[in-house]
DNA sequence: GCCTGTCTGTCAAAATTTCGACAATCCCGC
DNA sequence: GCGGGATTGTCGAAATTTTGACAGACAGGC
């Protein structure tokens, strides 16, 4: 773990732009802030680990996060790429077992953490407060479970129109959707399961179709 | 919804060989029994639908339920198959959204259903037990999770392999797995989004391999 | 403005999966 | 013990995906 700067209260209103945060009570959101430390990460550093201890819940403030594993062969998959201001580590937090996935900063990255010991005693004096928790995992299973469906139901295109739906929403954080994603087709693939060059293909017919356009590096949705 | 009966006091002990209601609070699980009621399905019966009023926290406590959806066309795709004595519906419990999937009995079923209403009353003079339901949901997350990693990572052999011990633990709610799984290769198909042709022929691997051996209607697991 | 490393677009061969079909096998009710 | 419906095992053709390769396009540093 980096080095650590305590949490500017500007950040309080782009933290709103997240509807979980944004839903949370005002205590809650006090005590996340309050107890919650920046850790700035440099391009390709690692915030924590999968099989790592829980070091609390977290919430990215400026650059991205792959959050990804590695197989037995060191071969990358990409569960997911979060950007400001989405919040995860709920897991952990919650049942105490070690983290799922790796954590790699994407650029220069700067994640909010609140250490898991305090957190804890704090919501365990303020009980209530555990049914916000719950709805954070909530939220995560039900973009899951989608995304199973997707995956026996529908054929490449579709998927992956709607997975980029999906990052441009931050999986359900963001209310209004962006309109660039910044993800080279590389990572895109290994997100989705499938080759580069599949990915390519699809992508091309849904350029063709209207639904996007193609930049380097950068994907734009249109409609 | 079926006509419902009150809840043997003979159950208790059996529900307990889950984990998750093993590890729940006296006091929640006395609530669980004293608000719910049985609900017996007969083959083919649906106990509830996709996008529709979630009804509570349920419980199989015999026979089988299928989890899925159907596509456009009709397609059926599982997610999961339920057995007893596997708790589900605290998605729809927490964030009150519609249900997510379509529950469908396997032969004859019947399912413990603790109503909505009363039990979020309960709770919410009882928030501390609001963590136990963000438990529930917690494991689901890590399974789901976990799924998803291997869909993009592993062959589908490997990945039969661990949705059979997957289904033999009942999806971490059993502490010994079963050695037998009673479902058709169909079922399966369904399940790992492939032909059933591609799940008989891994399934020969694996037994050549003396990972399991195949009879008629169902599957065992040795080692 | 040039150079270099990265990203994109595309190709053909190889491997895999699906689809449609059909026979063999099994269970269950009569 | 017999029949009928469901499940399993297998095959070949068609469709799809992966793999490996390579040229062109782009961005950022110097």
């Amino acid at each position: 773990m980096p080095h650590s700067e305590p949490v500017p209260a500007a950040l309080r209103a782009a933290l709103a732009s997240d509807d979980w945060f944004a839903a949370c009570p005002a205590a809650l959101q006090d005590v996340l802030l309050r107890l919650g430390r920046m850790h700035p990460l440099a391009h390709g550093q690692s915030l924590f680990s999968r099989g790592g201890q829980a070091d609390g819940l977290c919430c990215v403030t400026a650059g991205g996060l792959h959050i990804g594993a590695l197989d037995a062969e060191g071969q990358p998959a990409e569960l997911a790429y979060l950007e400001p201001y989405q919040w995860f580590g709920e897991i952990a937090l919650i049942d105490g077992l070690p983290r799922t996935h790796d954590a790699v900063a994407e650029g220069g990255t700067r994640v909010l953490v609140v250490p898991r010991d305090p957190l804890v005693d704090w919501l365990d004096r303020h009980p209530a407060q555990w049914r916000e928790l719950a709805r954070l995992a909530c939220r995560k299973l039900r973009v899951a479970f989608a995304v199973l469906e997707e995956l026996a139901m529908l054929p490449l295109e579709e998927r992956l129109q709607r997975r980029l739906r999906l990052l441009a929403q931050g999986y359900g954080s963001r209310e209004s959707p962006r309109r660039r994603i910044r993800l080279g087709q590389e990572v895109l693939a290994r997100m989705m399961g499938v080759s580069r060059q599949s990915v390519n293909k699809a992508l091309k017919t849904l350029e063709a179709r209207g639904v996007l356009r193609l930049h380097y590096g950068e994907i734009e949705l249109l409609d």
